[in-house]
DNA sequence: ACGGCCCATAAGGAGGACTTATGCCTGAAC
DNA sequence: GTTCAGGCATAAGTCCTCCTTATGGGCCGT
């Protein structure tokens, strides 16, 4: 389609070109222009000829000791250096801007019971970012949602994406201490069949019953309500309403203030983990770079 | 100096980027865009990429069906718009602005016997044109004055110039009708010597002296005034104060109303011309071609 | 008169931009 | 459900723009 290029062509000068006019214009000057824009005097003069002949008209009038705009010079300087100003805004406006928020994608369950009580040191030591989170299950793909960096769980082997294991997806039982006390505490894992499992259909209460030496069996002819997130299934759990299965590093404070308790060392582990993801592209970009920095250190610190 | 260019080039990102993303943004559509700027899609992908790595931050969704602008790309975009609007309307101006006027540097002589008369018809030829007329018997330099076109007198023989002859600056005695008559009339060359002689000095009166077979020794005697214009010798002469040696071409006028008359068929010659000129560069600019087809037609047409 | 400053020009080279060709994904239509 | 079409991404290759180095010319100041 030359034609249409010639089109577009005549209707836009040269962009570098303009570039440099702006500079020369400002410092009426080829040599002085030339070095604000890194390139040399030789440079700036080809560009302005190239300018001057598609405008049709010289923009400057040589004159022994310096330049000065012809009267097409000067019609075009100050609207010239307006739009540059504008751009120089609009970039800075996007990548300043860009910089301000961070956009983060994770799973409920991670976002209650792991962010929730770790975000503030890392609003507290990059005050300047504010965090958005997304809170969703689903499998973010950063190329057509407007995320920065998620957080997922899974096998960790994802294409076009960096990863940081955070900690394994681990599972173990955890009760109520008051539905433990009911049945006298629960000193040996055939405690728990006396006690109502919460979501036995979870492939995760299969794994360790296997573990554990019991028959699986039993979790068939059990009730079932799935959850769906570990996070619900913990509440019900802290409510006595049965015993869930769950990762043991998202409840911390539970155990910590009783809430829940974790009746046996024994955990189940199917090779899951809770990973750290981000696009490779731009894993050097300044507030990606700061979150993952500040996560690695707090997980690795607890 | 490769800090300073990279200085340079992280204040501004590449413009061929940021004219490529105006046009998606405003269409939102890669192909589109590319369609209006004249180029492939796959070009306009390419410096799409480019700029979302520059700027740290993806600016556009790859949505199925259509892209849609990233928070940074909506901060980017109106503020991208506007500058090229003015740079797209600073061209424009620079380019019909420079259309609209007209500079012609121009010998003073011609001005006042030539283009004072003709110059009508050209402005009603082209109405939306404005004329400035520069006049001065420098030779210009279109490098370092302010003019378009300019009427000079030489050999025609000036490097980096377009020059078209008008008509030889030959030359002949003229006087006016009333001084004649005080000698009974003008009738063979010799006649003159019984005149005073405007500005004796000039080679033109040796040259036509030599011509017309008078003797040259006659000159050197006389006191002389140069006059430095034909225009004012030519004024002298009307006023009855002496003969002057001057182009009949640019006093057409003056001898079909009698103010003077050229007594001799007789003309001199020494290879010298009016001739226009301009820069070769600007040959094709409208507002040149305009006036030299203008000039050259009048002059054919006299 | 001579050196310095500044711009113009020519030749040459490096890198970027664009093209062609192809693949992938998705949504719509049959 | 399967195929088709639309739209973007990617790879490889070519061309050309833009910049550099080198040099010359004009004018000013000392």
């Amino acid at each position: 389609m030359p034609e249409l290029k010639l089109r577009q062509v005549s209707q836009l000068p040269p962009l570098q070109a303009i570039r440099v006019f702006e500079a020369v214009a400002r410092h009426l000057s080829f040599t002085k222009a030339a070095g604000e824009l890194g390139m040399t005097q030789a440079a700036a003069s080809y560009q302005i000829k190239l300018l001057e002949e598609r405008v049709g008209a010289p923009l400057f009038l040589r004159r022994p000791r310096q330049i000065v705009l012809t009267e097409a010079g000067q019609r075009m300087a100050p609207a010239v250096s307006e739009a540059f100003a504008l751009l120089g805004g609009a970039y800075a406006a996007a990548r300043s801007g860009a910089d301000g928020v961070l956009c983060v994608s994770t799973l409920l369950t991670f976002a209650s019971n792991w962010l929730a009580q770790h975000l503030g040191s890392f609003q507290v030591a990059h005050p300047s970012l504010a965090v958005r989170l997304d809170t969703s299950n689903r499998l973010v793909d950063f190329a057509r949602e407007d995320i920065d960096i998620a957080i997922r769980s899974g096998g960790g082997n994802w294409p076009g994406v960096e990863v940081h294991k955070l900690f394994n997806a681990d599972f173990t039982p955890m009760l109520s201490p008051k539905l433990a006390a009911t049945i006298g505490g629960v000193n040996e894992p055939a405690d728990l069949l006396r006690l109502p499992i919460l979501d036995p259909g979870d492939v995760w209460w299969r794994d360790w019953f296997i573990a554990a030496g019991l028959p699986v069996e039993e979790l068939a002819k059990r009730p079932g309500s799935s959850m769906g997130a570990q996070a619900y299934e913990a509440n019900a759990a802290i409510a006595g309403q049965g015993v869930a299965i769950v990762t043991a590093a998202l409840f911390k404070a539970e155990l910590a203030d009783g809430r829940l308790i974790q009746p046996f060392d024994l955990v189940g582990d199917d090779g899951h983990a809770y990973w750290l993801v981000y696009p490779q592209a731009r894993r050097n970009v300044p507030k990606i770079r700061a979150f993952r920095e500040w996560i690695l250190a707090e997980i690795a610190g607890q």
